[in-house]
DNA sequence: TTAATAGTGTCTCTGAGACACTATGTG
DNA sequence: CACATAGTGTCTCAGAGACACTATTAA
């Protein structure tokens, strides 16, 4: 890896502040259960451009801030949520994403076990018009989450603290968009060590009630 | 989602230019094998800070530039390689990162089926020191390749058009750091449908020559 | 009692590992 | 011939699907 005589004139007048710097952001697919059916978090946007459409709450990365900080932040702000999962997705960065100017968003996965009852969400499979190229971000969220959900605890970070397995199952039918063999959901849950019982069961049910499960840490 | 006054307030007064705007990279982890084990492509920085030390190929993000198109002329500019195959890793975006000023990097992932002979490679599991976080880049970049190789084709991708069973095996083994069985890495391959056999058979071997294969489209 | 869901036991099918065996090249 | 690797056939084991069966609650 010689470099040439061009090369290091080129490094040496290399100056990345002389060009227009993107801006940098970051939008956050929230998940979660509504029913049997998986649901993301939109606001409306407040300002223009696409002004009044919906949109994943997001906010721009600080001067000094880790960006899961700022995943955190719009969180917090924009919907009042805290306390979720959240891992980073992907980096979307098309020139004209955004029509004002440059901005590079850094897209980030959150799962909410549940959500306040007015909270604003939407089934993922039948989502409004999105601002900017949030519906692809949601796109690739959800396919993450069903490629995950096969080899990994994601499902049961939709579910709260207390949950049985007919649950959980309900979750994972809820990210994979098709029914799932009960059997072995069941033995392939329980053989995983993901889930531990608390010896208690589910009240108010109409019928048997089942065992209560939570995750294991 | 109602918005308070305080908050659009806020949301009026917002100007993103306002702020220090971060520098956007890209930095790429190209893999190909060595023999039998998983490499690295490592290039010297030529500038401080760091200088003369081992980094990863990167190039800031032009202005109008997708990020894609930023890693491919990276690869091409810094390494001399192109036609690899590409898939953006993650953003790397700490703070204090790059001693320099706020750079957000997004790393991406590249396997070559062979490099020069002189092409500057390292084993991935002895690293000489490297510059910013690119350790933990390339721990991101074999950590993914580790998970993938399993259910997709990507153990294919370090490997030329013509290939036999043994030489996939021997790439799977370098990913993953460990031997694979035989019999069922042959059974579950000619199953996959990922390859497709030749009708012909290698040369030169010293012994009995085995089938050629390459990868299905 | 019936209705509904929880949970168990067991059969089959499929894919991975193990291993014996045959095939085909070089020296 | 010996030796090395390619490639086949088959046994076993483990996990998924299917399904029959029992258990336990409400109404």
């Amino acid at each position: 890896m010689q470099r040439t005589p061009d090369e290091l004139a080129f490094l040496a007048r290399y100056d990345p502040t002389a060009f227009d710097r993107p801006s940098v952001a970051v939008d956050v697919v929230v998940l979660t259960l509504r029913g049997t059916t998986l649901h993301v978090l939109l606001v409306q946007r407040a300002e223009h451009p696409d002004r009044g459409r919906h949109a994943l709450p997001g906010a721009f990365v600080g001067p000094r801030e880790e960006l899961e900080a700022a995943a955190v932040r719009a969180l917090a702000g924009k919907a009042g949520i805290s306390g979720v999962y959240l891992e980073q997705l992907a980096t979307f960065g098309a020139p004209d994403r955004d029509p004002r100017l440059r901005v590079i968003s850094v897209a980030w996965l959150a799962l909410a076990p549940s959500l306040p009852d007015g909270a604003p969400v939407w089934p993922v499979e039948e989502l409004p018009a999105l601002a900017f190229d949030h519906a692809e971000i949601i796109a690739t969220a959800h396919a993450r989450m069903r490629g995950k959900v096969e080899y990994t605890d994601l499902g049961l970070r939709l579910l709260p603290d207390r949950f049985t397995l007919r649950d959980a199952q309900r979750a994972w039918e809820a990210v994979l968009g098709r029914p799932v063999n009960k059997d072995s959901f069941r033995r392939s849950l329980l053989h995983s060590g993901l889930v531990r019982p608390l010896g208690e069961r589910e009240a108010d049910s109409q019928h048997r009630p089942a065992e209560l499960y939570t995750r294991r840490t």
